[in-house]
DNA sequence: CTGAAAGCGCTTACAG
DNA sequence: CTGAAAGCGCTTACAG
C-alpha cells in the first residue's frame, strides 16, 4: 500500500536534525549550505520522496508560478496548436499552464475565467468566445491580473482602470494577397464569400479584399460580396448565392478554410469543378486544407508560433504592467495549392 | 493606473472592523454570521475587488484544487477532443486542469511531469508519449499522487509501491468490427495494415482482425500483415507491399485515420479506385475521415466523451486512493461510409 | 555555515 | 454571532 501522506522540509530536516531553514537553502543550491550537510539533506529528501510545494512557495514569495489560458475552441486545429504553442513557451519559462475552454459560450467564459483568477495566474491569455463584452470580463478578472487577448477583438467600451494586450493576425493583409494572387491569374469577378459583418476579423479580411480589388482598379459589385456563418454546411448552402446574376464571379476569396471546403462542395454538386472553372482561396490551413480535391490555396498564420508568440508577450506584460502595450499583429502567409487556377 | 496590490481577507475584515475569521466565514457562505454584517462585508468585498486565494485556501486545508493532465500530441484533433472533454468534467466537478504536454517525447513528459506534480494536483491524467517506461513515471510522480493513464499502456515493470488506474478503447472488438463488415460485404482476402508491433493498441487491433478472420475459417496469410508507422506518408509509401503476390487483397483493415488516408493517396496513385475496386476501414474517425473522397468508414471512440470519463475516473481515484481500480475499456462505434464497397 | 522567528493568505476549532 | 490563536508548507532577513 503506497503511503499517501504527504512528506514536507520538516519531515526531512527531523530526519536530518537540521532546521527546515537549512532543508529551503539546499533546494534552492544556496552556496551557503555545507557540502556534507547538503549531500545528507539530499539522499534524505530522496529517500522520503519529497516533492517540493510551489503553491506553498508562492505563498510566501507573493510569486505566480502559472499563467492561465483560456480557449473558446480547443477541438478547433488552429486553437489546438495554439494553445500546444503556448503550453511549450510557459514551460520553458518555468510556468505552468491552467487550461480552461469556454466552447465559443460568454456565459461559460466568465465561469471559468472567474474561477482561473482565484489561482492567481501570472497573467490571463484569452482567445475570446464570438461574443465578449470587455465590461463583463473586466468584472471577472478583476484590475490586477494581466490579460492578453488574442485574435478576436472584445466589444464593447472597457472600464477605466482596465486595459489589455492584444495578439492578433494580420487578416486584411493576408486577404489582400489572396485576392492579389486571384487577379495576377487573370481574374476580374472575384467574390468574397462568408463570414458575418459583426466579427472583427471577417470586416478585417473584406477591407483587404478591398484594398487589392480597387488597386487593380475593379469595384466589387455588392452581390459579389455574399454573408454566411463560418461553418462547411452553412457555406455548402450558400452556393447559389454566387450565380444569380450573369456575368457571376469566377473565383471567391472565402472567409475561412470551412467556408472554402462548403463552398467546393457546393460547386461540385452544381457540376462546377474547383480548381478548374472556378478559384478559391481560404483561410487558416487547417490540416484538411491540403487533403481535400482540390488542395486548397490558403492563408497560414503558424498557430503554434503564435502560441509561443502570446505566452512571452503575456509574460512581458505580467513582468511590466504599468507599460502601454500596443497590439501585436501577426504576419500572415500565403500557401498555393491546386484550387487556384486561371479563368475558365 | 489600476492598482497591482492584491487585496486580502485582511484588508476587508480591517475596513469592516470585524475580524477575519468572521469575513472567511462570509466567504463560505456560514448562517452563523448576521445578516447586516454579511451584506456589509460583501459590499466590501466589491467594493475593493477582493479576489478569494485558493492556493492559501487549499494549503490550510490540505485539500486540491487541480487535477493535472498531460497529452502526448495536442495537435492531433483526437487527443484534443479528449483534453476538451476532461477539462469540461473538471470544471464542472470545481476543479481546475493544469495543461502539460509531452509532445510525444518521453524526455519532455518526464519534465513536464516533475513540474505538475509540484503543484500537488487531486490526480494526473496521462496519455503517455510513445514509449513510456512505467519505473522512471514513478520517479518523476512519486507514489502519492493518483494516475489514471489514457489510451496507452506503459511499458516496463512497475515498481512495489506503485500502481494506476487504466481506460482505453476496445481496440479489439473495433478492429473485429471493422473486419466483420468488410466479410459481410462479400470479402475474404483482407489485409491489416500499418501500425507498428510493439504498440499495444496495434496489437490488439491486430487480434481483433485475426478473431474475425477465424470465426469466418480464414486464416490471414503472412503477406497480409503490413507494417508501417501510422503516419499517412509511410502509409502511401508501402502501398505496393498490398500486391506483391497474387491474388492480390480487395479490402484492407487499417491501424488508423490516418493510416487509411495514406493508403488511399497510395491507391489513387497507382490508378485504383478505393471505395469502387478496393475496399478499406480506419479507426479515430478525425475530421478529415468524413471528408475525404471517398469518405473512409471508420470506429469512432468519441473522444470527448472519453475526457469527461477520464475526468471522473481520476477524481474517484484521487478520493479512493487505495481502492483497486480494475482498467476501464470504453467501446468504439463503426460509421459506415462510401470507403467499403463490395469486392469487384 | 546554521537556527529561531516572522509571515504569505487563508481556515477552524475553541471561547465568550 | 464574533474574535484570538494556531497552523498549512514554505522563505528570508537576522543573529550567532
Amino acid at each position: 500500500m503506497p503511503s499517501r501522506r504527504k512528506v514536507t522540509l520538516n519531515d526531512i530536516a527531523d530526519a536530518c536534525g537540521v532546521s527546515r531553514a537549512t532543508v529551503s537553502l539546499v533546494l534552492r543550491e544556496s552556496p551557503l549550505v555545507h557540502p556534507d550537510t547538503r549531500q545528507r539533506v539530499k539522499d534524505e529528501m530522496r529517500r522520503q520522496g519529497y516533492v517540493y510545494n510551489r503553491a506553498a512557495a508562492g505563498l510566501r514569495t507573493r510569486t505566480a508560478s502559472s499563467v492561465a489560458l483560456v480557449i473558446n475552441d480547443l477541438s478547433n486545429p488552429f486553437f489546438a496548436e495554439f494553445a500546444a504553442g503556448v503550453d511549450e513557451a510557459l514551460a520553458a519559462a518555468g510556468y505552468v499552464t491552467l487550461l480552461g475552454s469556454s466552447g465559443e459560450s460568454s456565459e461559460r467564459q466568465q465561469a471559468v475565467l472567474s474561477s482561473l483568477v482565484e489561482h492567481h495566474p501570472a497573467a490571463i491569455i484569452l482567445s475570446p468566445a464570438e461574443v465578449s463584452d470587455v465590461a463583463r470580463i473586466a468584472r471577472a478578472i478583476g484590475p490586477s491580473t494581466p490579460l492578453l487577448v488574442f485574435n478576436r477583438h472584445l466589444t464593447g467600451e472597457a472600464p477605466p482602470d482596465f486595459s489589455y494586450a492584444f495578439l492578433g493576425l494580420d487578416n486584411r493583409a493576408g486577404a489582400r494577397q489572396a485576392t492579389e494572387h486571384l487577379l495576377q491569374l487573370g481574374h476580374r469577378r472575384i467574390a468574397f464569400f462568408g463570414g458575418h459583418q459583426d466579427s472583427s476579423s471577417c470586416r478585417e479580411r473584406r477591407l483587404g479584399y478591398q484594398d487589392a480589388m480597387l488597386a487593380h482598379d475593379i469595384r466589387p459589385e455588392p452581390q459579389w460580396i455574399i454573408e454566411c456563418a463560418p461553418t462547411r454546411l452553412e457555406a455548402a448552402a450558400q452556393t447559389g448565392a454566387l450565380f444569380i446574376r450573369d456575368p457571376a464571379p469566377t473565383a471567391a476569396v472565402c472567409y475561412n478554410d470551412a467556408v472554402a471546403l462548403g463552398l467546393t462542395l457546393g460547386l461540385t454538386r452544381r457540376g462546377r469543378h474547383p480548381g478548374h472553372d472556378f478559384a478559391l482561396t481560404g483561410f487558416d490551413n487547417i490540416p484538411e486544407a491540403a487533403v481535400g480535391t482540390p488542395p486548397l490555396t490558403t492563408l497560414d498564420a503558424d498557430p503554434r508560433e503564435r502560441g509561443r508568440q502570446a505566452a512571452t508577450l503575456a509574460l512581458e506584460h505580467a513582468r511590466n504592467p504599468s507599460a502601454d502595450h500596443a497590439p501585436v499583429i501577426a504576419p500572415v502567409q500565403l500557401i498555393e495549392r491546386a484550387s487556384t487556377c486561371p479563368p475558365p
